[in-house]
RNA sequence: GGUGUGGUAGUUCAGUUGGUUAGAAUACCGGCCUGUCACGCCGGGGGUCGCGGGUUCGAGUCCCGUCCAUACCGCCA
């Protein structure tokens, strides 16, 4: 028996027990004759106590360990004589009787603790250590639970989970896929699922009605903060359901987890249409932990010779509270800010509506106090507050105003991560336009159904056409997006036709699902979450990394096992493949 | 593909205007210490300043190139 009880469950209630503990050592302190060891494992850290007066050879024994050796031993709980209320198990400690070594271990590249001095790049090389973090290890932990209550929850309402492949074909539309060539068919390549979403479409048509898996989900583009190549989605599909049902049944699951997991009782979530959240806070995602919502001025600063303005498609304003004091250095710093290159606006105009009632702009020259006391209006603006404003074509500007709008709560510190507010973004396009292409791209799938009172437009306004197409956004985060699907061949052909895909083309590409759905689709629809996500957002971190046990750095790589690497030209043989000189070279 | 930031001891970082032997903290090793729990005190070892080239009497510091990491833009139906 390698163990009685873990090191995180003996308390005072288990007094003069004999117990076998085996764990990490975490830390020595070493007190002259006196040796104390904190043993750690998954579930806390006990201390061990050694004493050389009752003890000389094991005390000596104690000595000689070191950081992260293996280590299990038997002694008596006792209660301390000055104990530490910091950890759960700061009342007792161990008095040893004997101590094993199970196995050694070289020093570590870091420390071992919930801060530890090592950097993201060691961290992750050494995964395996990092992971022994308690910080880290309850990251995980959160993921399980939320995935258990997910499955609680869906299962409750009668969902399936069903696996689907992984091995499956590639498509053009959409992400870049990832690519898998089949030795037993040459020359030609599997690829690896964006997401199951004709598998699912599929499981409806075969009656399934309510389908969910929790699923890992591939897409060969570049990383992000909270992007993986390899991520994992909560996918789900119904039948017989309109978009309310759906919005409905997933409302409640994102209340269950944030009611079960973190104590949170939201109230009903907002529904908005993509066209108000743009108007207001020139995003599809917009962070609405705070107001700062956009003011258009267009109209109430024309005809002054200022040329900007008068030039400008748009002029849209956002009214900060309590900023009129920002200095001179603070205004150029939020104008550099929005002049980087990422964010590309030319210029920051700025109206101080001071304490005493007066106002000052940079724009004085061309704009009398009158006037701009009608934009401090039009802002419901009092005393005290700042007034931004962006000019130039409206829907770069409105994504430029969205940044800088999220700059200013962040610096305001209204982006709090304790605080949680959902929304359901809704009526979104249906298809968008590519302009250097000059066609039209499904802006969801090509699955997507289009509003029913929208569907003549298909052949007069492509580009006005809203779809049954919604996304749930959580404090400015994408969490899930989904739609109601097309069952009707008619309409499907006719999008395909709208998306220039010929007949044949549509038929190659998706000629499965197009047979499945002479067969009877019935109505559907569905959701994914996006789990990485999520976990980061209950977790309050910033980035998905950590919400995943062995991520990949922004190049793709995973650097503790070293993959992506070459292989064999054997293997390369097999499958038929050539590689070009200077490939394949790490 | 692009922009920014960073790369100096095992680790996290500092390093002034280009100038003597490149520092701190922590980790590690040794010594002291019987109630610590971020123990404390004393001592010690530890450096290809990412790599390559250039400017200079002299480069961690300036210039060019390159690699790596990272955030963002493009991209991500």
């Amino acid at each position: 028996m390698y163990r009685s009880n873990t090191c995180g469950e003996l308390r005072l209630s288990d007094l003069n027990k004999e117990v076998t503990l085996s764990g990490w050592v975490s830390r020595i302190r070493k007190m002259g004759g006196m040796t104390f060891i904190d043993l750690r494992d998954r579930y806390g850290i006990t201390q061990l106590s050694f004493n050389q007066e009752v003890n000389h050879d094991l005390w000596e024994q104690a000595n000689s360990l070191s950081r992260e050796w293996v280590v299990q031993v038997t002694g008596t709980v006792q209660e301390r004589s000055s104990k530490n209320p910091r950890i759960p198990t700061g009342e007792i400690e161990i008095i040893v009787n004997k101590l094993t070594v199970l196995n050694a271990s070289k020093t570590p590249p870091f420390t071992i603790e919930t801060d530890s001095d090592g950097g993201d790049e060691l961290r992750m090389k050494y995964r395996y250590l990092d992971l022994r973090r308690d910080v880290v290890r309850q990251n995980l932990e959160l993921r399980h639970k939320m995935a258990l209550e997910t499955r609680r929850y869906l299962d409750e309402r009668k969902f399936l989970e069903v696996e689907t492949p992984v091995l499956i074909g590639s498509t053009p539309e959409g992400a870049r896929d990832f690519i898998v060539p089949s030795r037993m068919n040459p020359g030609q390549f599997y690829a690896l699922p964006q997401s199951p979403q004709l598998f699912k479409q599929l499981l409806m048509v075969a009656g399934f009605d309510r389908y969910f898996q929790i699923v890992k989900c591939f897409r060969d583009e570049d990383l992000r903060a909270d992007r993986q190549p390899e991520f994992t989605q909560i996918d789900c599909e119904m039948s017989f359901v309109e978009q309310d049902d759906v919005l409905n049944t997933f409302e409640g699951l994102t209340k269950h987890l944030f009611k079960t997991i973190k104590g949170v009782d939201l109230p009903p979530f907002p529904r908005m249409s993509y066209a108000d959240a743009m108007r207001l806070y020139g995003s599809d995602k917009p962070d609405t932990r705070f107001g700062m919502t956009f003011v258009e001025l267009k109209e109430l600063t024309m005809g002054r010779d200022f040329k900007v303005f008068d030039s400008a498609e748009y002029v849209g304003a956002i009214r900060v509270p309590g900023c009129a004091s920002y200095t001179r250095r603070q205004l150029d710093e939020l104008t550099d800010f929005v002049k980087r290159p990422q964010i590309g606006a030319l210029g920051l105009i700025y109206l101080r509506y001071n304490d005493d009632g007066t106002l000052k702009s940079s724009v004085d020259k061309f704009y009398s106090e009158e006037d701009l006391r009608k934009w401090a209006e039009r802002c419901e603006a009092v005393p005290g507050d700042l007034i931004l404003v962006l000019a130039g074509e409206t829907e770069k500007t409105r994504k430029q105003l969205s940044e800088l709008r999220l700059e200013m709560g962040a610096r305001l510190g209204l982006r709090d991560k304790h605080r949680f507010e959902c929304l359901w973004v809704v009526d979104f396009p249906l298809l968008e336009k590519d302009e250097e292409l000059n066609r039209f791209f499904a802006k969801h799938h090509p699955f997507t159904s289009p509003k029913a009172e929208d569907v003549p437009l298909l052949d007069t306004n492509p580009g006005a056409v809203r779809a049954n197409a919604y996304d749930l956004v959580i404090n400015g985060v994408e969490i899930g997006g989904g739609s109601i699907r097309i069952h009707d061949s008619q309409l499907q052909a006719k999008m395909f036709s709208v998306l220039g895909f010929t007949e044949e083309k549509a038929r190659e590409q998706f000629g499965f699902l197009m047979s499945a759905f002479q067969y009877g689709a019935p109505p559907h629809g569905g959701i994914a979450f996006g789990l990485d996500r999520f976990v980061s957002i209950f977790a309050g971190l910033d980035s998905i990394r950590d919400t995943i046990a062995f991520p990949k750095n922004t190049a793709g790589r995973d650097v503790m096992i070293d993959a992506p690497s070459s292989v064999e030209k054997e293997q390369l043989d097999e499958l038929g493949i050539q590689l070009k000189p200077r490939s394949g070279a790490h």
